[in-house]
DNA sequence: CGAGATTACCTCGACGTCGAGATACCGCCG
DNA sequence: CGGCGGTATCTCGACGTCGAGGTAATCTCG
């Protein structure tokens, strides 16, 4: 992950936003700084892509805090929640093969043994042969499992709600759409 | 993390995006799929914040990977790059001590220590006794770390500014801006 | 039909991180 | 000066992930 940071004491140095937003200013934050470091060290580099991918990194790492958080107010990992919603949001009957869930989950086939392991010792999950493949195995919910889900999953969005405060209606559409201009490239290839 | 994805093949559900932006539309992603299987899947759910947490999470995986690779380029790891860049660009003499560095990359103090061995071991940084505090220690960069992260670092900006390559100028400095709007309270709490 | 390539999943050792606790030292107050 | 809470850093065992390699079943063609 990129560096996060929180070093020296705001000395505000000046920083040029490309294009003024002329009411509201919202502060000063941590990225601004940092970029302001690299300016005065390395004057010699274009440093305008941190601007914008520093703050996601910096925002992912919020997110991945409120998320763990929200999640144990359910008893669940992250890593669990992540297993259990690729299954929910298929649809009934909940059930993925284990190299489904590598794909969406973006871990090793090791890591996911694992966690099917776990899940399934903790009756949140099932093992069952598939009936088409015999080398084949479909995980699925169990009814604990999706309750489990379901409620962790409406929290969820009460939380990013909550971190989203910082933007309106609009900005929330705008920024999105950008978001998408940026990944959905990434995503193709 | 947020769940990642590449389920079932783009089966394009209508999706229906508050703002509209009328000339180009670049095509559905993988958070498009996501969100509709969500509306799907729970109706009674309003996953519209999805839309911008589930980008970043995303856009926070390439990044960590394209990071990863160009690190790689000058015989870095990504855990190492960000002690050495946050040792870089706090100026010379280009030191700080364990805690300044835990607070920058948001690390525990056990790994820091962990990290600063490692470093020390490949020559890249020198652990040093502060001369105020019989506690503390000094972390330098070395000649040899400066070099690498001087050169980690060029790189790393080239990249970044190729994963920003769906946007122009003034997207960019949009996204900076919106982006700042949701850090900045986060950041301050 | 059958050998080789491919696919699906699991095994297992190495590694980095966490986090609670230990240690050494600082600085304030009486 | 002596005690005590606070601070800076390190120690160490538990844990989750990676990823190369293994086993078993399926597929592809000749």
């Amino acid at each position: 992950m990129a560096p996060a940071t929180d070093p020296e004491p705001p000395v505000g140095r000046s920083v040029g936003r490309s294009v003024g937003r002329p009411v509201v200013r919202s502060g000063e934050d941590e990225v601004d700084r940092i970029v302001a470091a690299w300016r005065r060290e390395r004057p010699d580099l274009d440093v305008e892509p941190l601007t914008v991918l520093s703050r996601v990194t910096r925002l992912a790492r919020h997110l991945d805090l409120a998320r763990r958080a929200s999640f144990a107010r359910h008893g669940l990992e992250a890593w669990e929640f992540d297993v259990l919603s690729a299954l929910r949001r298929d649809g009934a009957p909940y059930q993925l093969s284990p190299g489904a869930l590598l794909t969406q989950t973006l871990v090793t086939s090791g890591t996911m043994t694992n966690r099917i392991d776990r899940l399934a010792q903790r009756g949140l999950v099932r093992r069952q042969k598939s009936p088409a493949d015999r080398r084949g195995v479909l995980v699925q919910l169990t009814d604990e499992g999706r309750a489990r889900v379901d409620a962790a999953m409406s929290d969820l969005l009460d939380v990013e709600s909550n971190l989203l405060a910082g933007l309106d209606e609009s900005g929330r559409a705008r920024l999105a759409d950008l978001l998408r201009d940026v990944v959905a490239p990434l995503d193709a290839s």
